[in-house]
RNA sequence: GCCAACGUAGCUCAGUGGCAGAGCAGCGGUUUCGUAAACCGCAGGUCGUGGGUUCAAAUCCCACCGUUGGCUCCA
């Protein structure tokens, strides 16, 4: 099953490269119709992206739909008259002569370098500050098509005007772009969202906005994921707790977050108290910490908790199962000498390699967080964490980027991604250092010397947000989960109601046996129930009639293979066992 | 939060000022069937919520709620 990434990591980098350049061109095209269009039109940016392009405008009103046909019909004539794009380089005061009506150019000319060339580029009667590259000439644009309108803020900044932004997208060649239109389409029929609802795991009301019901299914799921994460904490040395979900405000205060977090917190008043519904399980781990004597011998210490969190998102970016207000993590805090730093990460890491590749996320994008100008410890401090994340990532074999300044002020941090069916990339695993919890909640430690010490926090999750990881593995298996992980493993299909007694005895079997199993009872036909349990993408049928009641038999269906003939039920439930130990199939 | 679009039966959607519709799902019956949709019938709605315009509002206007796409790709 072909999975959709929108950063196509094996295309062929000439093809990429002329893809730019048509995409590119296509912008000016479109800025150019647009101008036609709206001759008082301010030109933004334009820039080719991974999967299209855009051109940001500030018009008088909004575009409509039949804009978007007049732009698209202007811009095929263009092309049908094949004009060269000509560079031409000019003077500083040359181009802002050029642009004087253009106030976001001339914004843009002011903050390139002097020494930097400026150049311009021009089909037509159309010039735009530009620095290429460029197809030869206007028919050198083989495919393309506009897709949709959206507000943009002027440099991704709310504090600046709120331009028109549309995109497109454009192609090598008519087959190339029916093929990108295409798996779009397909990809729309893995959303989460869409699957959710046509195999019954999740539902959302309007009554708890952006927090989702989980139904039986779903929820079996989600436990699932938990029974699969304790027994790697298991193994890997960790113990959960469990803490309380509202503190006073006290606490918040304490910890920082009713300065900093205060707006993405829901609060409840009682008995002339305010408290704050926990974001995050840090503070009560902290407090946890704090209500013992540690020795230098108990560290590292693991804390984990699956306790739900409540964040108020802001509406416009809550979407689905990836981004929600009502959550829990398979969180967990490391709390730990600054010797023991770099040993931590390194089962940490280890630990998520394991568990990405059970979900066949085999190449996530990785980050690497460093320090910030507005932090806080000292820099040898900082010196030994980052050096600790990168000797980690170093050796593990994953690839990632590096990201100066991104760092949070309390410390250094690695960010795991992996991307949903359209390609939009999220964040599921973290470790972040902190060498401000620790300060706030006055944490210690008494070290072998005897003095007290200041242990080290390591915020981490793996999975991150359950809700988010469910959302993403639902469109990276298409629904069509693998054995041990699917709320149905089989579906027993009697032909006829005289075989509901021996159905009802096969499933029995199974379910003693830890498999969950159903029995299609209803008065329906057997093509029916085998086609509602394909859908369904129940891994395995049950055909049960008179030979298999016989014979003590089933006749296996399977989702993917079709037809695999009447197998013994000893077998079966043999065989079911061997494919569930295979976890990540 | 901001820009835009959308909100009609459980689901997908039609209905642009004059009696609220279809398919699927559901329910009842007939049928007892061998690997992706049997047949007949029945029921199902405060047209997101509140206000306004009008003889008349799902339809036009306003507000609110919710959902979707975008607001990170830098000349």
């Amino acid at each position: 099953m072909a999975q959709i990434r929108k950063k196509s990591r094996r295309v062929d980098p000439e093809l990429l490269d002329l893809r730019q350049r048509i995409r590119h061109s296509a912008s000016h095209l479109m800025a150019d119709a647009v101008t036609r269009l709206f001759p008082e039109a301010k030109l933004g940016i334009g820039p080719p992206t991974d999967e299209g392009f855009y051109y940001d405008l500030d018009v008088s009103r909004p575009f409509t739909p039949e804009d978007l046909e007049k732009v698209t019909q202007i811009m095929r004539d263009t092309i049908a008259k094949d004009l060269p794009f000509v560079l031409k380089e000019h003077e500083r005061e040359d181009i802002k002569q050029l642009c004087h009506d253009q106030p976001y150019k001339l914004e843009l000319i002011d903050e390139i370098p002097e020494d930097e060339p400026l150049t311009t580029y021009t089909h037509d009667a159309f010039t735009d500050l530009c620095q290429g590259p460029h197809v030869a000439s206007t028919g050198k644009i083989p495919a393309f098509k506009l897709l949709s309108v959206a507000g943009a803020y002027w440099r991704g900044s709310e504090d600046r005007p709120m331009l028109q932004r549309i995109y497109g997208t454009a192609f090598e060649s008519q087959a190339a772009l029916d093929e990108y239109l295409h798996q779009i389409e397909e990809a729309e029929k893995r959303d989460h969202r869409r699957l959710g609802r046509e195999l019954g795991l999740f539902l959302f009301d309007p009554i708890a906005p952006a927090s989702p019901f989980f139904l039986p299914k779903g929820a079996i799921l989600y436990h699932l994921l938990m029974e699969y994460v304790r027994g790697l904490y298991r193994r890997y040395g960790y113990q959960e707790v469990i803490t309380p979900q509202i503190f006073s405000t006290d606490l918040w205060k304490r910890s920082g977050h009713y300065d900093n977090y205060l707006e993405s917190m829901f609060f409840i008043h009682a008995d002339d108290r305010e408290f704050g519904v926990k974001p995050m399980n840090c503070p009560a781990h902290a407090l946890m910490y704090s209500s013992q004597l540690h020795s230098y011998r108990d560290l590292p210490l693991r804390i984990a908790d699956f306790g739900r969190l409540h964040r108020y998102e802001r509406s416009g970016v809550t979407h689905g199962l990836t981004r929600v207000r009502s959550f829990s993590q398979d969180d967990a805090h490391i709390f730990c000498t600054p010797d023991q730093i770099s040993e931590e990460v390194q089962g940490f890491i280890a630990m998520l390699q394991e568990s990405y590749s059970t979900f066949g996320f085999d190449e996530p994008l990785v980050m690497l967080s460093l320090r910030p100008d507005k932090r806080i410890g000292s820099d040898e401090i900082w010196d030994r964490a980052e050096t600790a994340l990168k000797d980690v990532l170093d050796r593990s074999g994953l690839d990632y980027e590096v990201k100066p300044g991104e760092g949070a002020f309390y410390g250094p941090k690695i960010d795991f991604f992996v991307p949903d069916a359209i390609g939009r990339e999220w964040q599921l695993g973290t470790i972040q250092l902190d060498f401000s919890l620790p300060e706030r909640f006055d944490l210690e430690y008494i070290a072998e010397d005897g003095s007290q010490q200041r242990p080290v926090v390591l915020h981490r999750a793996m999975l991150g947000t359950i809700e988010r990881f469910i959302g993403v593995l639902i469109e990276h298996y298409g629904g069509a989960f693998p054995l041990w992980l699917a709320p149905v493993q089989a579906v027993v299909i009697p032909i006829a109601d005289r075989h509901l007694g021996y159905a009802e005895e096969v499933k029995e079997k199974l379910v003693q046996q830890g498999f969950r199993v159903e029995v299609d009872a209803r008065n329906e036909r057997m093509n029916l129930k085998i086609r509602e349990a394909q859908l369904q993408k129940v891994p395995y049928m049950l055909v049960v009639g008179d030979r298999e009641a016989e014979g003590g038999t089933a006749s296996v269906r399977s989702r993917d293979a079709g037809d695999m003939g009447a197998l013994p039920v000893t077998e079966v439930i043999r065989v079911f066992g061997e494919e569930s130990k295979v976890r990540g199939r």
